[in-house]
DNA sequence: TATTTTATTTAGATTAATCTAAAAATATCG
DNA sequence: CGATATTTTTAGATTAATCTAAATAAAATA
């Protein structure tokens, strides 16, 4: 199969790829994986060279569709394992990112499979993040920044978009967890911060940049 | 901390030494670990660097105590994601070992830890082996082979010295799994087989081989 | 468009882990 | 004990992944 290092590029490839259809620089893969530029010219050469990626000399890479496959069933696997550490064994949505990064690489399809199977299949992972099937395939759901928000518009918080434990146990804090319901019940002009209430409870202000980062489904 | 490799040597020292008291030679490990002496004499320069283990060429190793904590830990993780595999996802005892090869490696104190926990605490994995506690400590059982027992003695299977796929599987076959009762009903001279009685039902012949591999708590 | 800046690639080294072949040490046996 | 066989170590290469510094290509800007 791919090796440890090889599986982390094509993983970085595939979520800077994410949204946009553009094709991937060597230093945005760079600042991913943090390596320098050269490392990553020598990377994507045998990448190419193993037909995961197309790359053309100055013209940044994409995936391939046998790279998006690699790269999606490692995303499966992170996503799967994350969901193990904080269903099964206790851990907390801001401590399982590490360890999962580790066994991701795990190589066997049946315990994947298996995993899948003995969590329920679950189709989002701590964060909110869909979690690919065994046959690649992913169910995005339609998320909206609560930045981008009107007033008067409810929701429930349904994903983040970064995942530092800082901001994970901030949104702990505040009562924004997944599942958590909003009103958003005001839009302060002055500096973009925006009044909402949480669980038809509380009323509180967030900063534009915390809800630039929360996810809520309308 | 340690590579994958070393961690890997650590493991094979360890394993070697068990039993006898005598420090390893270059080509049991290079055995164990399928590379050549070559190859081990530069990893053993560099474990004796990180003193990991007593080396003085050309007279073998041991593991000082750092090394075997080391050894044991890895032991330890191996074993609980034997249990985990079974236990909870289903394999059958022949299928975890190379699965558990590559978990073993993951690193972290509170994971592991937190398996444990989940697994309730087992003492022994799927083929028997014990499962040393958080601290290192191993309850060794007084386990004695099926070959060396006498005529009318009794006893409960609960490890075995042969861990290949092959051999777990023929005693699933023979009714021999851990917890079986055994009876000897008759030792036979001319081939060294013998006869058993299997939970108090059964009557079967195995072969002196297979009762070398075989072992009871009497 | 020419010049300057930025991005990317190449050249040449380094480190970890491995190997083969040769040299050196130890063990075995007549 | 000394010759022979075995084991272990050293010497020198190789491969994967990385780096720094220099060269080159592309993009931005004056
Ligand atoms: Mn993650
Ligand atoms: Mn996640
Ligand atoms: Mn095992
Ligand atoms: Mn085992």
């Amino acid at each position: 199969m791919h090796s440890f290092t090889e599986e982390n590029y094509l993983k970085a490839i595939y979520h800077l790829s994410e949204g946009n259809t553009m094709a991937v620089s060597t230093n945005q893969i760079a600042e991913m994986t943090n390596t320098k530029a050269a490392s990553v010219t020598d990377m994507l050469k045998k990448l190419a060279e193993k037909k995961l990626i197309n790359y053309i000399k100055y013209q940044g890479v994409t995936l391939t569709s046998t790279g998006v496959n690699a790269a999606v069933n490692i995303i499966r696997k992170h996503r799967l394992w994350e969901v193990f550490l904080v269903e099964k064994l206790g851990f907390k949505w801001d401590e399982v990112h590490d360890i999962a990064e580790e066994l991701e690489h795990i190589n066997s399809e049946t315990l994947i499979n298996r995993l899948d199977d003995f969590l329920g299949n679950p189709v989002a992972d701590p964060h909110g993040d869909p979690i690919p099937d065994r046959s690649g395939l992913i169910k995005h759901k339609k998320l909206v920044k609560i930045s981008e928000m009107q007033t008067g518009e409810s929701g429930t918080v349904s994903g983040v978009n970064e995942h530092s434990s800082v901001f994970l146990k901030l949104l702990e804090k505040l009562g924004l967890t997944l599942g958590t319901k909003i009103i958003i019940s005001e839009l302060i002009e002055f500096d973009g911060s925006i009044m909402l209430t949480i669980d038809q409870k509380t009323e509180r202000t967030i900063s534009r940049e915390v809800a630039k980062n929360i996810l809520v489904i309308l």
